[in-house]
DNA sequence: GAAAGTAAGTTCCCTTTCGGAACTGTTAGG
DNA sequence: CCTAACAGTTCCGAAAGGGAACTTACTTTC
């Protein structure tokens, strides 16, 4: 399969990493959600290399998860900012950021901390079914095909889990 | 930078990235997540070419996600299974499955539905504060430098915000 | 007993993408 | 006029990926 097929897929992961699912998105992403958004403090702070942010930053753009807003007239210089559906990868990020803390941080714990405005305490998130609010883990859940599911099938092993 | 160096950055992001950040690996992870365990199996739903899942299975097991677990001897056969640390994995799927969902799905809506076990409903997941139990947003958060910092800056824009 | 099948890789070749550095275009300031 | 700032674009050699054939170690079928 190659990798502008992706998108097309009957599937909602396989269609979020045509978006995210490279390299260095996720890392330009990082830099937006940390309020960084001209093209310079980008290559500065993650050494990509230009032509790659470049293009990251189009496709992004391009995708509607970004938008260039200039900041100012001759010359032109736009910078880039997160739309809302930008702003709605929030929950990426922050699991795995939360499971890079945990699994990934050495002896010295944790690069970086994320405080909780509403309560004021380093929090981690935790996921809750949006119907009635309790824990969802890999094994809360079962898969079943929806209506956008034109010819996926769902291997035997989840099906039969299914029943 | 190089790829190689990604697991050594003082960014909890960046190190998740460095496994799981690649154009194959969490459409691996799905599969397994849906119970595939096998070589053949994973290939021939993926359309992956086989050296390139080789690699990333290879790549996972050296990192503790999966494991391999032998099904048969003469000749000796194993298959691939998810550790802990490969479940817990689970919330960074269902945020970029809900991401999509939202997002990426067309007219029809989303292939794949998630039934939650506990209430029966289809479901998304809510990130909720560890603390508190409040929402989390984007901008319900500041960040700050925690203990594994180690030259670490945040810019000036989310330092800011700190204050 | 030879031929074919099965599962899990490995090897090869060719194309695409990436890292790194240099170059371009536009305008401001000295 | 010369230099600097910003946002790219171009070029080259190296690395990674797609696709198909080959390998290994057995089992099953003819």
């Amino acid at each position: 399969m190659r990798w502008e097929e992706l998108d097309r897929e009957p599937c909602s992961l396989a269609r979020s990493l045509s978006i995210v699912g490279d390299r260095w998105t996720l890392l330009v992403l990082r830099e937006c959600f940390l309020r960084v958004r001209r093209f310079e403090e980008f290559e500065q702070r993650l050494g990509i290399a230009r032509h790659v942010l470049a293009d990251r930053l189009k496709k992004l753009t391009d995708a509607g998860v970004l938008v260039k807003v200039p900041y100012q007239e001759r010359p032109r210089r736009e910078e880039y900012r997160l739309t809302e559906k930008g702003l709605d990868l929030y929950p990426v990020m922050l699991s795995l950021l939360d499971w890079g803390d945990k699994w990934m941080s050495g002896e010295e714990g944790p690069p970086v901390l994320r405080r909780h405005k509403a309560c004021g305490k380093i929090a981690r998130a935790v996921q809750v079914c949006s119907e009635c609010g309790e824990p969802m883990g890999a094994r809360d859940m079962t898969v079943e095909l929806g209506p956008g599911a034109e010819g996926r099938e769902l291997p035997p092993a989840a099906k039969a889990e299914g029943k």
